[in-house]
RNA sequence: GCGCGCUUAGCUCAGCGGCAGAGCACCGCUUUUACACAGCGGGGGUCGUAGGUUCAAAUCCUACAGCGCGCACCA
């Protein structure tokens, strides 16, 4: 034993202690050692990981998951189980499209100067420089993962499960090709999902317009020119009379001089459908199929033809005459102008609403028919309420299996394909003489033929002879996370982890991310393994300013993790996370928590130096006391023991029991304010002033055993200065595996 | 528009039916050998507003207001 030094030196100590743990091989599962009389020895306990972006440094959001994580999987450690924390990095195919497509940009380049061999090239140089800091940064967090078993979504195997996955879901008929109208970014080139956009508040200018016997009021008047027909509700009885008439209505000719707006006629038919509401507006609206989602929804029910107006760049076609080659900003415009000099404008009203926009790059995004692949999410839908609905996998708080269900009852269909290269290619080959896959509509033919196998097809089946060519598409980022919790234990194969591991026992993650991950892991679980990926998802809030804003780099509001980790140490920042983390409550970042950390961390350190002074550095055995936190009373076990002692033994045993109530509860901020207050106040306030004073060995002892037991249970919170204690107090064991 | 959550001390938040609490900040005293990153003591809140239930409400119910989030809408 050596003696304590007079201050707690984060830097060197978190260093060192990392290393010994890594050392001693018990961050992965297998060096636990059954101990005798333990029923936890033989059970499992796994986390995976929320794997981060491959663009990702750590942010407070990482910070705060990632500790609850350590706490839960330290804690199920410490009580014996065999735990299994598995890391692993997301390759994000459109954030890091976006990375390298921004540095590329300072060089005058886009990545199709580059071409797709080359961007890959740079994309997985990319991975190399930087793929991996991120994992680096969780270990000075002190994250005791099992580093073996780092996964990368696009490792080989990996590949094959999300190849395997794919292959299965178009066997069975869930995976589909077709022709839709889709959410489009024009700056990103690729459709997204619904999920993918933001939306942002503007201010707009609704236009009245004149449609024959109807006034309509649309935003978007650049669209008009893509209107296959009006639609109205069909109890509207303003309107019953023309249901299923085509009207003749005066509108803007596209064939005249540009300079020189002009009227024609043209012919519209009038459909009724659910979709319109009578409220709002005037009740009448013009179904633009190809530009809008739900117009496209409205002419499928009523077969209405489909006119693309807008390009893939954001610009008006060839179908929009004179208006053609501008950008829908500017013939929004236009149109605007042009229909008020022919009389057709009734009136313009300022009007407020949401623009939809890309998640990734913020560009407005277009709606627009595309070819796409889809999964088809009718059966799948169900088989995620079902295991929630069972209580099989339960969502906390339980009030967002609100959001969950309601989402799941609207659910379209899943838009798998993007327009990018960094991903996993669709594993769906076409003939080449037909010239591979045609996306674009108008030249597109949905009912093309192609080959689903997860390799290439020696021959070609459709002409017999060419090399074919495969889809040139990558999926949806989500597509592979989705498969995660069984993908990393090795899944398609029959694994000895997969049987070991899965189903796992807790995620958590950000609200935004129930239905984007969550939700997605759940159906691909059930659908692939019959299983439920984990027992319970907990949804933890977000951290903000202390403003209340939102923390972001580009804006400069962030807080960065590893400087405060720098500044006041591992623990002392997480003491500061988990501190604020009450329930699902959003966190207003207060770093005066961080603050209360390290001194919390000093505090600790001088009780330590207290006992090792008044004891002599004696260690003592923990028996009685452990006899007595396992419900012997006190009499029977201290029969010796004064006034003092009985107070602070009850305020222990109450303490540890409400410790694991909150730990079983997932409340790690309320765990965490107890052990401070009774560390503190009880232990540090009264109990060493009354030994101060005494020289009985009882004293000693329970001084020693009530500390121990403090840094035990503080060990998943902090576990970098109770570790380094417990070395100095007991060397040559460790505190990460001591029983809880 | 629908749904969810929040509103408690100067700041950030606990408490969720029975004398208003913590961290940080503030004021006073104390360098007494674990710790001044401390100890002891203290000031400070009519618990968003208005009703209701109850012997008793910050805590339960109803309405309203403000803030935030999710979904929908954007004709």
């Amino acid at each position: 034993m050596s003696e304590l030094g007079p201050r707690y030196e984060h830097k060197e100590v978190e260093k060192r202690i990392y290393r010994l743990w890594e050392k001693s091989g018990y961050f992965a599962p297998e060096a636990h050692q059954p101990r005798a009389g333990n029923p936890e020895s033989k059970k499992t306990f796994c986390i995976m990981m929320a794997p981060p972006n491959v663009t990702g440094s750590l942010h407070m959001g990482h910070a705060l998951e990632n500790t609850m994580i350590d706490v839960l999987i330290r804690w199920k450690r410490m009580q014996g189980y065999k735990t299994l924390w598995l890391p692993g990095i997301d390759h994000a195919s459109i954030s890091t499209h976006n990375v390298i497509e921004k540095e590329l940009k300072k060089e005058g380049l886009t990545r199709f100067d580059l071409g797709r061999e080359r961007f890959l090239e740079k994309a997985w140089e990319w991975k190399k420089q930087y793929g991996g800091i991120i994992l680096d940064q969780l270990k000075k967090l002190g994250a005791s993962c099992d580093w073996s078993r780092t996964r990368f979504t696009m490792d080989e195997k990996y590949i094959d499960a999300v190849l395997t996955a794919f292959v299965h879901y178009y066997k069975k008929g869930l995976i589909y090709r077709g022709l839709r109208t889709i959410t489009w970014c024009p700056r990103c080139g690729t459709g997204i999902s619904d999920l993918e956009v933001k939306y942002k508040e503007e201010d707009a200018i609704l236009y009245y317009i004149q449609y024959g016997p109807f006034t309509l009021a649309p935003v978007r008047q650049e669209t008009k020119f893509g209107d296959t027909a009006l639609a109205v509700n069909p109890e509207d009885v303003r309107y019953k009379k023309y249901i299923g008439k085509e009207i003749e209505i005066e509108s803007l000719d596209v064939s005249g001089q540009p300079d020189k707006p002009s009227k024609t006629k043209i012919k519209v038919a009038v459909v009724a459908d659910d979709a319109v509401d009578p409220e709002f507006g005037t009740g009448v609206i013009k179904v633009t199929p190809a530009h809008d989602i739900t117009d496209f929804e409205i002419a499928q029910r009523h077969k209405l033809p489909m006119l693309q107006v807008i390009d893939e760049h954001g610009r008006m076609n060839e179908n929009a005459g004179k208006y053609g080659g501008m950008k829908t900003k500017d013939a929004r415009d236009k149109v605007a102008s042009d229909l008020r000099a022919v009389g057709l404008l009734l009136k313009e009203e300022p009007y407020r609403h949401n623009t939809a926009t890309c998640e990734r790059c913020g560009t407005v995004v277009e709606p627009l028919p595309s070819l796409q692949w889809f999964v088809k999410m009718d059966s799948l839908a169900e088989l995620a309420k079902k295991t929630v609905r069972s209580g099989r996998t339960k969502i906390l708080p339980a009030n967002f299996e609100k959001n969950y269900f309601s989402w799941l009852d609207n659910i379209r269909d899943w838009c798998i394909s993007r327009q990018l290269w960094w991903g996993h290619q669709l594993p769906v080959f076409f003939c080449k003489k037909e010239g591979g896959e045609q996306r674009v509509a108008g030249q597109a033919k949905a009912d093309q033929k192609f080959v689903v196998a997860k390799e290439k097809p020696k021959k070609c089946p459709i002409c017999g002879n060419c090399e074919m060519e495969q889809s040139p598409d990558v999926l949806d980022t989500w597509f592979s996370s989705a498969l995660w919790p069984f993908a990393t234990l090795g899944w398609p194969e029959k694994t000895d982890d997969l049987k070991k591991y899965y189903p796992t026992d807790f995620i958590t993650s950000a609200r935004e991310i129930l239905n984007l991950w969550i939700m997605r892991m759940i159906f691909s679980g059930e659908e692939f393994m019959d299983k439920e990926p984990f027992a319970v998802a907990l949804i933890h809030g977000t951290i903000l300013t202390k403003e209340g804003r939102r923390m972001s780099k580009s804006l400069g509001t962030g807080i960065d993790p590893l400087s405060l980790i720098e500044n006041h140490g591992a623990d002392a920042t997480r003491f500061g996370v988990v501190w604020q983390a009450m329930g699902s409550q959003d966190i207003r970042w207060d770093e005066t928590s961080v603050q209360a950390g390290r001194k919390f961390n000093t505090k600790l350190w001088n009780i330590a130096r207290f006992l090792q002074k008044k004891t002599g550095g004696k260690s003592y055995t923990t028996e009685r006391l452990e006899g007595f936190l396992n419900g012997e009373t006190i009499k029977g076990v201290f029969p010796e023991a004064n006034d003092d002692d009985l107070k602070i033994l009850e305020g222990l045993r109450a303490t540890r029991s409400q410790v694991v109530q909150y730990l079983e509860n997932y409340e790690f901020g309320q765990a965490l304010h107890t052990l401070y207050d009774f560390v503190w106040h009880n232990l540090a306030d009264k109990y060493v002033e009354q030994v101060k004073t005494r020289e009985d060995e009882l004293a000693r002892e329970i001084l020693h055993g009530v500390f121990m037991s403090c840094l035990t249970m503080l060990h998943p919170f902090m576990p970098f200065i109770t570790e380094e204690i417990y070395q100095q107090l007991k060397p040559g064991e460790l505190l990460m595996v001591r029983k809880w």
